[in-house]
Parts: C-alpha cells; sequence; structure tokens
DNA sequence: CCCCAGTCCTGCGGGC
DNA sequence: TGCCCGCAGGACTGGG
C-alpha cells in the first residue's frame, strides 16, 4: 500500500517525463470494472492533448503531474496503484495510458489491481479545495515537532489513529505508523492528549527517520509484491521492518520474542509489547541511539 | 468535534 | 487436493 515513501518514489521515478509532450491519453480496455478517472476521459483528453508537462510533485499520497496550463493530473494509488513509465505487471489491470513525446520515455501508465485508485485532472483552484491545507494537512516530512504537537495535543484519539488522520498531517499510513511509533518508544494506544513533550519530540524525529529511510530504500514492497517504482522494480525498505507484519517475532530493540498484533480502526497495528508502554518511561538506550543516528 | 461501521476492489492464504 | 471465506486497508460517507 503506497504510503509516502512509496509514493515519493514514484515521483523521483516519475522525473524525467518533465519537459515532454502529452500526445493523447487513453483508457485501456479492461475486462473488470473501470477506475474513477475525473472528469470523462473525452474531456480529460481535450484539456491536457498538446500540453507540456512542468513538473512531478507530491502532496501526501498522491503524485501531481501538473501541465503548462496550470491543471493538474492527480495520481492516487490508494491501495494498488502504480503510477509507471515501463511495463506495467500485468496488461490485465491498466488504467490509464498516456503517451508522450519529446523525451526519454514514450508513455506514462497508470496500472491498479484492484481498482481503488483513481486518477483526476484538476485546475489550480479545484486543486486548493481538494488538496490544499483545508483539505489535507502539511507534509509529514515538512512539519515541525512543534506544529505536529500543537495540532495533535489536544485530541482524545489514540495516536497511531491520529497518525493516520491525513487531515492532521499528510503521508503516514497504517505501516510506518507502526515503525515509527516503535521506534520512538510510544504505545500505539496511548492518548494524543497523555503523551509528554519528549514523547512528542520523539514521535517526530522517529517520523522523520523512520520515512526518510523508507524513501532510501525505495519503500516497502509486501509479501503481495504489488507496490513497485516507476520502473516496475521492487523496494527494500520490506528487509528493515521493525514490527509490521512481525507478530510473535523478536523485537530488533530488546531481543524478546514481544511483538504483538492488535486492531485499531479497524486496521492491523503492530508493536512491541516491551519497548512501548501505555504509562510513560524514558525511551530505551537503543531506540534513543538510532534516533540519534538520523 | 470524534468515533464507528460500511463501501469500493482483487488476490491470496488459512482452514477444512 | 481443492474450494471458500475472510482478510488486507486508503479514503470517503452516513449515522450516532
Amino acid at each position: 500500500m503506497p504510503e509516502l515513501p512509496e509514493v515519493e518514489t514514484m515521483r523521483r521515478g516519475m522525473l524525467p517525463i518533465v519537459g515532454s509532450t502529452i500526445k493523447d491519453v487513453r483508457r485501456p480496455p479492461c475486462a473488470k470494472r473501470p477506475i474513477l478517472i475525473q472528469p470523462r476521459i473525452d474531456v480529460l483528453r481535450r484539456r491536457v492533448k498538446g500540453r507540456t508537462i512542468t513538473s512531478v510533485d507530491r502532496v501526501g499520497k498522491r503524485v501531481v503531474v501538473r501541465v503548462d496550463s496550470g491543471d493538474a493530473i492527480i495520481f492516487e494509488p490508494r491501495m494498488t496503484g502504480l503510477v509507471l513509465l515501463a511495463a506495467p505487471p500485468t496488461s490485465e489491470h491498466l488504467r490509464l495510458q498516456v503517451t508522450l513525446s519529446g523525451g526519454a520515455h514514450r508513455e506514462l501508465l497508470f496500472w491498479d489491481r484492484r481498482g481503488l485508485g483513481l486518477v483526476r485532472l484538476v485546475s489550480p483552484t479545484e486543486f486548493e479545495t481538494l488538496y490544499g491545507l483545508a483539505k489535507l494537512g502539511p507534509d509529514a516530512l515538512s512539519l515541525s515537532a512543534e506544529q505536529m504537537r500543537d495540532c495533535l495535543r489536544k485530541s482524545r484519539r489514540e495516536i497511531k489513529v491520529a497518525l493516520l488522520d491525513q487531515r492532521a498531517l499528510a503521508g503516514v499510513g497504517n505501516l510506518y505508523a507502526s515503525e515509527l511509533l516503535h521506534m520512538a518508544g510510544v504505545h500505539p494506544q496511548k492518548r494524543c492528549d497523555l503523551l509528554r513533550p519528549a514523547e512528542w519530540q520523539r514521535v517526530h524525529a522517529a517520523m522523520i527517520e523512520v520515512l526518510e529511510t523508507a524513501i532510501r530504500y525505495e519503500g516497502s514492497t509486501l509479501s503481495d509484491g504489488t507496490y513497485r517504482n516507476a520502473l516496475n522494480e521492487q523496494g527494500g525498505y520490506q528487509n528493515h521492518h521493525r514490527v509490521y507484519d512481525r507478530a510473535g517475532e523478536v523485537c530488533p530493540s530488546c531481543g524478546k520474542v514481544e511483538i504483538v498484533r492488535i486492531v485499531q480502526a479497524q486496521r492491523a497495528t503492530f508493536f512491541c509489547a516491551r519497548c512501548q508502554r501505555r504509562s510513560h518511561q524514558p525511551a530505551t538506550a537503543k531506540n534513543r541511539k538510532s534516533l540519534h543516528r538520523a
């Protein structure tokens, strides 16, 4: 499931298309139910055909491809969507094909096995309404520890659930929420309003560290193998997960078999019952060390 | 404001 | 061995 590191990796892989011109936009025949494309494909085609791509950005978990009219094509991968410059994993789930000219790549593809993703073309005004700060919080990599604490400290929600709320901060998803709380040594069920300033500092530092490291490894390709970068290559961070999908295994911090799985807001959470206590306690020496290495 | 359950969807793995 | 059910969860929606 693409979260910030995976979407950032997709974005970086897309950079070679800046300067290319869009020749056409097609919706390949798909046996299954088509994904949502807004506006209708013929309207989309009229607005982007002949336009030059000026930038490839990211907002939270979405890739933003801007063209010289000011419009932006937003790719929202959700669970299984991929933005590709190479051949997709299968031809079956190809959802959108953008043909290009004037650059090294001939086409940009949106592939999505489960079809929960969406592609939309938005004007600058629509972009602000749909993806501005009123709708989506500041990017997880750009907000400060103070901003993070200010926007969450009064909430009575559990910290792990609050981290998934894209209106508070954008980019953290289910996998990295468990990972960063483990590095911070904070219990996922601890209420935000009960976190101490030192814990907010650790959560913020761990968030930056985990996300940046995951970006260096080009994201996590889970056992279903779905996530790929723009060239259809796997990520590497799945080999460095501390707790995610490791229930019953040894905790990398304390070395004991203490990793457990619980469910919060209908989603799996993994944590170490020994290193992440509900009550206040200082970070373990090992956690502190790994944070300072950041 | 907050929370919860339901919705979309496909592939896979556990259990029988 | 084969089949079926349930699970995976990002974002959104409607009801409490």
